[in-house]
DNA sequence: TTTTATTGATTGATCAGTCAATCAAAAATA
DNA sequence: TATTTTTGATTGACTGATCAATCAATAAAA
């Protein structure tokens, strides 16, 4: 077994793996036994190839807000009026990936984490930056400065908050549904923003279903 | 010191001091010690009311509840119209006292608890059904009971996102910043789910500072 | 004397992190 | 080509620290 170049091999598979597991376990009480055990290597190399725990952890999130940003440019490419944008980043968090059980798990424990670890605060206000600024750029195509930077804080916190509600996992709504909640809010609030304009909203959709 | 009749006195001691030890930490990650020191007596003493850690953690996140709970029965008691029910259930929400940042450290440790501990999913899926059905309860005597479902949904994700943000502590968004997001979200909703009426809206407030 | 409050000391388990040793591929040398 | 040296990959065994939980003992009411 011992080929050369093993380093970014082992690197993502225990990135992968510690992904995983805190997605399973839903916590960061996971022990390098456990993540190197689903990678399928022995503690030491862990140690071997991140240093400590906390190293590892923070290559995991990185990874996490790295999918999701190849994940949101991709989708940004595709569409073309600001409003097919906004529609865009609002998909990109539903997506599946973003919305399966353990990853919204390891989302959480990344949070909760951000109340002690400053990198991983770090990363996180990053990531929330993003989405507001993400939203802030197409809103301001449609409305004055000062609307679209309520509107887009209203939004980056509904998706948010229907994240966090998922986690629960009790009458979970699902991603349609969620999708919908977050893009009535967008037109009734860029109706009342505007209510000289008609409406020309791509995807209305108010009936998602609910359960 | 050994006087009779201290059990109620050192529970809510132990519970209160838990609380703060959690909020500070930002994370259940605290030993039975930390809280026994805060609460001023040994680590045995707290195994002895307790039994164990997670009763201990349990018993605390029930305190927080029943704070909530008391909050908002007295604020709907004060409120006359469902409209200005909405409102009370909104600013309760975002009252201060829950709106300090180690409350906000709890609350976000006990969603990532919930993950593992059936316990406390059991108890966070309380709140989050009560936040629900206040809302829905109201809603219903403006609007058809389906939109009133989906507006309290809405209304409850922003609630629940606006308060996961603030725990990033990055451009804090203010309490009546949050509330008049959450305000506009519904009147927002309320004027395009029945256009016919013209809102009667309490609180419009849309200009609160952002910052 | 019985009951309640309280603690110091201890135990047993769990883990992150370290280290010296092994093994095989690759590179250097003959 | 054959042999030796170097280097990267990998692990088992160990250490030190941390903690939840237990328990026997003490002290003061009742």
């Amino acid at each position: 077994m011992p080929k050369v170049g093993m380093e970014p091999v082992r690197r993502k598979a225990l990135v992968d793996a510690a992904l995983r597991v805190i997605g399973d376990h839903g916590s960061l009480a996971v022990t390098m036994s456990d993540i190197a055990r689903k990678a399928g290597v022995s503690p030491a190399l862990a140690h071997h190839y991140f240093g400590s725990k906390e190293q590892l952890l923070i290559e995991t999130i990185r990874s996490l807000l790295r999918q999701l940003r190849r994940d949101t440019v991709a989708a940004l490419k595709a569409a073309q009026t600001p409003r097919a944008r906004l529609s865009a980043v609002i998909r990109v968090n539903f997506h599946a990936d973003q919305f399966a059980p353990e990853t919204i798990a390891a989302w959480l424990a990344f949070y909760a984490e951000a109340q002690r670890s400053e990198e991983t605060r770090r990363l996180l206000v990053i990531y929330a930056r993003r989405l507001r600024s993400n939203l802030l750029a197409d809103l301001k195509a449609l409305l004055p400065a000062d609307a679209a930077e309520r509107i887009a804080e209203g939004a980056a916190a509904m998706i948010d908050g229907l994240y966090i509600r998922q986690s629960l996992k009790s009458a979970p709504i699902g991603i349609e549904a969620s999708i919908a909640l977050t893009e009535d809010y967008l037109n009734a609030l860029l109706a009342s923003a505007s209510p000289s304009r008609e409406d020309g909203a791509t995807t209305s959709n108010s009936q998602g279903q609910m359960t």
